[in-house]
Order: structure tokens, then sequence, then C-alpha cells
DNA sequence: TGTACATCAGTGAACGCGCGTTCACTGATGTAC
DNA sequence: TGTACATCAGTGAACGCGCGTTCACTGATGTAC
């Protein structure tokens, strides 16, 4: 690989770089020209591998992810028990949202991405897959006779709606608890509504 | 009121401005400039009013938890029995979500907003309030034991979970049904995870 | 009833900035012969 | 083994745009006397 002119990696290494343009800016902050100077490259090689802003952001997502459905599969692998695999689920996808906060707003941000991209919606649909998965192999019993489907956005509503007011930080304007202390306390808490 | 130069009530003229702005671009395209151009005055008067940026947005944000607060003690009164008001709370939660969504997007998410403003604090706590009073009214049996805080908690996240999940457009990705046919799904299959 | 004056709302010109996009280009690489 | 050529990655100058902020200003209003 060469020093200069051809990086080698460039797809890559720009998306790495909106990454960290997130983690310390925000959101906002994404522009082509700043991922080009973090990456060390002309401010015109962005558009180049990706047409445009929205393009970046969009294969930004989608490497969000591809990372997302395997930790979610992983999880839902990791126990024996259907229950223990749904709680397995729900930690990990509260966990991505934190550990991987630049991610988690791109993908779950319609105006950060562009979400006919087909690429896009395969991978995403994906990772919903393994929720519902999970939720198909429960018996009638311990669904309590709720529709599938029903059980597993309500399933995902919780986690979701955590996970993001506590990265908007209106959560930690009410309670000054650990986030999983906390998520462990609203799992045996969710009560039926 | 003079037709030119004194506006009269150029304050709310502009947060008007602000509403038709992210109603019809999203919050992205909230400027000063734009909202003086629709409240039909110089580009530098919202500074005026406002200070900056930040400012306008926060008195918006303000505006927005004072009507939602308001929308959640009707939903906290409009029933007697505990879960009835629980559910009522749940679904106007969601139907401001819907029905005022440049709010909703501005008072929930922290960089549009200035979470430090001592008026937007007190605001924002007083319609967690409600919700609060609500669960602390309940007996330790509706409550299954669990702590008033997490049941709390525990419901704010799944509704605010379904709104911003719907308003991101990720759920009509999933599901062909009516938002508030889902609501109604979810929260019946709302079981114990 | 009239006048002087303070207050405050809104103006408009100017500034510098970072951005996305375009386009003719150049440097490196690999392949065909 | 050497040469010609196509391909593709990345360059860099240029464009026009909308933005936030500043600042000296002006027009309207109300109050004191």
């Amino acid at each position: 690989m060469s020093d200069n002119y051809h990086h080698g990696d460039l797809q890559n290494a720009l998306l790495h770089a909106v990454g960290e343009i997130i983690e310390e800016k925000g959101v906002g902050a994404v522009s082509l020209r700043e991922a080009a100077r973090r990456a060390g490259v002309s401010h015109s090689a962005p558009a180049h591998h990706f047409g445009d802003k929205i393009g970046m952001l969009t294969a930004f997502a989608r490497k969000g992810f591809e990372e997302f459905g395997q930790r979610m599969q992983a999880a839902a692998d990791s126990a024996d028990e259907v229950d223990a695999k749904f709680r397995a689920i729900g930690v990990e996808y509260i966990r991505f949202a934190v550990e991987r906060r630049p991610y988690f707003e791109v993908m779950f941000r319609s105006e950060m991405h562009d979400s006919a991209d087909p690429d896009f919606k395969c991978v995403s649909k994906d990772s919903f897959g393994v929720l519902m998965s999970v939720v198909e192999s429960m018996s009638a019993e311990e669904l309590n006779g709720a529709d599938p489907m029903h059980a597993a956005m309500s399933a995902w509503a919780l986690v979701h709606g955590l996970a993001t007011l506590w990265l908007d930080g209106t959560l930690s304007q009410f309670t000054d608890e650990d986030l999983f202390t906390l998520v462990q306390g609203v799992f045996e808490a969710d009560i039926k509504v």
C-alpha cells in the first residue's frame, strides 16, 4: 500500500471518521469535509465513494446494523430458555445503544439515512428478525395469549424507549441510578398497562 | 397594533414559525433567519428576543412542555380507576407525539435545546410528575410489588419507544397497522420481560 | 394639553465561516500483448 | 521482459449558498412633568 495516493481502505477510514465526529460533536456535526479531513484526504474524496452526504451516512448506518444484528443474534444464542433469550436481547440492545451511540443514532433517525436504500432495508429487517424468531418460539402460555408481533413490538418499544431517553439525557434528570441497575428494575417492574 | 414596526407578539409568531419549519422540513432546517422570514421580520429580530438559536429552540421546547403537561394532567383526570388513568396517559403521550411532532422532537432531543435552562427543567419535571403521582397512587398489589419509580419508567419507556419508533418511520417498515390499533395491541401484549 | 425624554422593538448592512457539489486533472495500478 | 493502455482512486480550485452574530441605527410607545 503506498503512503500517499491510493489509500487502500478509504471507505472504512471515512466511516470510522464519521463515528468519531458523532462521538465528539454529535450527529449535527457530520459533514463530508470533516470526514475527509479526519481521514487525511482531500475534501472531494468522500463524494467520490459515497455519492453524497446521505450516501455516506447510509453506509454508516448499514455498517451499524450489521454489527447490531450480530450482537442480537449472539445474545439470543447465549441462553437456552426463551425468557432468558428475551432478556439477553433487551440488555444487549441497550448496551449497543450506549456503547455504539454513533451507530445507534444514525440507524434510528430517519433524517440521518436513506431508508429506501435496499441494503439498508435488508440489514435492518434482519435485525428485527432475531427478535421475531425468539418471540415466535414462545408458547401461547408464555405469550399470555398475545399476538407475537405485538409482543415483539412491546419489548422493542420498551428497550428502545429506555435507550433513547437515556441517550437524550432525559432519564438522568429523574433518577441517579446507573443505567443497568435501572434497566434491571424496569424489566422487573414491567407491569401490565 | 401598528402594521409595521412593532409586531405586537413577535415572540409567539417566531415560535409558531419554528413549528412550521419543523413540520415541513424537519428539525435540521430550523434557523433564526428562516423563522424571521416566516414571521415577516428582519433576520436579526429573533436574536433580539431569544439571544441565539438555542435560546429560540429552548423557548419552543418550553412551550411544548406546557401544552404537554396540561394534556397529561387532563388525561390523568379523565378516568377514575388507576389503571384507566395509566392507559389514558399512555395514549395521550403518543397522541401528543404524533399531533405535535415538532414540539415532541425538540423537547426530547438534547442537542435541540438547553436542558440546563431553569424554566425548561421546571416544566419538564412537572410533566413527569403527572405520571409519578398516578403511579404513586397505586396499591402495592396493583404494582405487583414493583418500585413505583421503576414502574413509571417502564410505562414511560414503552410509550416513548413506540412514539419515537413510529415518528422515525421504523415501525411502518414492519407493520401495516394503524398506529393506534398497534398501540392497543401492544398495551395488551405488554408481557413480562 | 403639550412637550421632552427614556425605553425598547425591530432594522439592515456587513463580516467571516463551513458547507455540498462540480469538474478537469493526475497519479498509481494492473492487465493484455 | 518490456511496453501500451484502460481503469480507477484521489486532487484541488472554484462556485454559490445560507447561516449566526454584531452593531450602529431608527421608528414607535409610554410616561413624567
